[in-house]
DNA sequence: CCCTTTGTTGAATTTGAATTCATCGGATAA
DNA sequence: TTATCCGATGAATTCAAATTCAACAAAGGG
């Protein structure tokens, strides 16, 4: 009997330079490291099998001896080890988030509803950022490495960097970006529409000048908000939108605005644009703020300045900016079971969801169809 | 010769249900799992061994092996099981992050300048979101079973906690909360004395009448600030200062301005303070547009308003917000630092770094001593 | 020419928990 | 009373990589 045991001791042995095991008390011991199954077993008068057992439910194991053996294990402070739990079940209980820092910076939301959306569907987020909107090959790889169960990607990647997590089995949900292989579950805001659907809205309130501030041209979301709402307006005979291209920053939306009105102000209203709209909120703050208080115009009088992600600040009465929400904590909340799901059952079909933003009409623009 | 890799290959045969290994190409085995160092072995013609010291540095091992093992691994998109060498290494490459949700809504710049700082010294970011504050207990021992090199914490723990990751030799750093054992190493903002500073600006101003939006009353880090602004105006001869409790959110600033000042509007400036002190930017948000847009007041001509943080939204020309800025990347900088000493020698001193807030004036409040 | 030294290599062992399989004991049925 | 069956238990094996240690080769010195 514990002959598998008596190996242990000779090896604590040989640790512990000849002390006898039996003299070896417990409290010396967990100063040294964490107490493992083993430990317990020998405390509880068990096997390591039955102090195993003891920690899962629906395993052969009587009562008596479990509620023995959790007491023991409560005593010693012992947790099991979930790296060595798995390596042998294949489960880490880690899903890997991959982002980018200007997700991080720009919407701190989607991090915080997307690990709350894990943790509740019982993933530890591990983090893996990327400094460039590129690097989401290699932050992958690296979370291949560290043995998550699946992936959330609000990054990039290349229809390689799928297949590699496809070829070892890892489930990935793309967060808002675009899928470049047809077995990526994507679960996105639908920029398009809802840019369409403010497009539609201004041009009902008689606007027909328009200006857009984009981002990056390398930006795929940028492009689906500019596209929509180009079209859009192409559609409803509008031939051409002034494009100014912005890098996202709060600045960037504030050199824009004197870009378009400083070259001639009221001079020649005929040519300035009556509505601009920025693809992201926070370039909108930068352009409210310039037409305010550099340029001196009034908002919405002179000009409607519509943004797109709904971005706390904008909702103060100092801003009020009519903008767009994405329904980020819906999205979050489908991204984690869609993982759940397919990490569970890794033959689950492919789900694309796509979620429609929200118009938030503040007082930035004039969308009632009055003018003056 | 090859008597461990022989073993294996009957291992493979029995998972294979009975294929000779030497037919089987590793195109399929890689489609159902991810090839182990044993798989790289066969390949390039070694033993296991070094195919583990080809991906350590200093390791015994002639460069033309390497060289082979290497371009072997790379043809079989072999990555080293990270979990597999943490079990036996006793280093898993994660360091826990705990956080409170207040804090990834409230400063998302914590975790962004957090997570960088623990990557650039080498620690993946697990993160352990924990609802409230008190939750801290409870992610700490989760940490500790995903095996966590050592551990970031930005919510309060006790000091039985602290004991537990002692215990356990896992180092551990705190992030502007109060150390409850002297061997915890801290890293936080000296709330205290940026409170005191701003009281003594104030005070040189020429104000006399102070109101304090606080938070929480459990909430250490409000009490500091709080603490510090009131004990300085003591010194200096102001014997009450008016203090509403907040809840640190924007909605609590708003109506703690209507508390302070809905009263009588104007009609006794005399009981009226000339300034308030907010403990969070939110919160002096909040007041700064009810004041403006529900009071009708002029800020700063009517009432001087500090904040404490500098929120990005606060530095926008709408608010202009004068604050005291905490210097959470040079923060976050030093708390992965401290983090990665410890982790290399677990011997290393105990360090509490204290790193002082910088005061952001802006025009919210009069600072220049002349009045009217 | 032999012995030592240095640098490589491989077999076996190690890490901690889960799992497989054989076994044991007690209970029920024949 | 004996055969059978069932749940509970333990020994051994497994996971994937790192490490220990012994063996070996080539090179250098005596």
């Amino acid at each position: 009997m514990y002959t598998c045991i008596e190996r242990k001791l000779r090896q604590s042995n040989n640790r512990e330079l000849g002390l006898p095991y039996y003299e070896f008390d417990f409290t010396m011991r967990r100063k040294m490291q964490s107490p493992t199954s083993y430990d317990v077993a020998i405390h509880a008068g068990v096997s390591q099998s039955v102090v195993s057992r003891a920690f899962q439910v629906d395993s052969p194991i009587a009562p008596a001896t479990r509620a023995k053996v959790l007491a023991s294990a409560k005593l010693l402070s012992y947790f099991p080890n979930a790296i060595a739990r798995s390596l042998i079940t294949k489960r880490s209980g880690l899903a890997g988030l991959l982002l980018t820092e200007s997700t991080q910076r720009d919407a701190p939301d989607v991090l915080f509803f997307l690990t709350r959306a894990l943790l509740r569907q019982g993933f530890q987020p591990l983090l893996f950022p990327s400094e460039l909107e590129s690097g989401g090959g290699q932050a992958l790889a690296q979370a291949m490495a560290f043995g998550v169960d699946g992936v959330v990607s609000c990054v990039s990647l290349s229809s390689d960097d799928l297949a590699q997590a496809q070829l070892r089995e890892r489930p990935l949900v793309l967060f808002n970006r675009e899928a470049r292989s047809p077995s990526a579950c994507v679960v996105a805001c639908d920029h398009s529409s809802a840019a369409r659907l403010l497009a539609s809205r201004l041009f009902a309130a008689g606007h027909r000048r328009f200006a857009v501030v984009r981002g990056p041209l390398d930006a795929p979301v940028s492009a689906l908000r500019v596209n929509g709402f180009v079209q859009r307006l192409q559609e409803l005979g509008i031939e051409s939108v002034v494009e100014i291209e912005g890098d996202y920053h709060y600045e960037s939306g504030h050199a824009a605005a004197l870009a378009l009105f400083a070259g001639a102000p009221l001079t020649d209203p005929q040519h300035q644009p009556e509505v601009v709209f920025c693809v992201n909120d926070t370039m909108a703050l930068g352009m409210l703020d310039a037409l305010r208080f550099a340029l001196m115009l009034q908002v919405p009088r002179d000009v409607s300045v519509v943004g797109f992600d709904d971005i706390p600040s904008g909702r103060r009465p100092a801003y009020l900016l009519t903008t767009v929400s994405q329904p980020f904590e819906a999205m979050a909340e489908h991204a984690a079971r869609i993982l759940r799901t397919r990490v569970d059952d890794p033959a689950a079909p492919v789900q694309v969801e796509s979620l429609s933003g929200n118009l938030i009409e503040r007082s930035s623009a004039q969308l009632l169809g009055v003018r003056y």
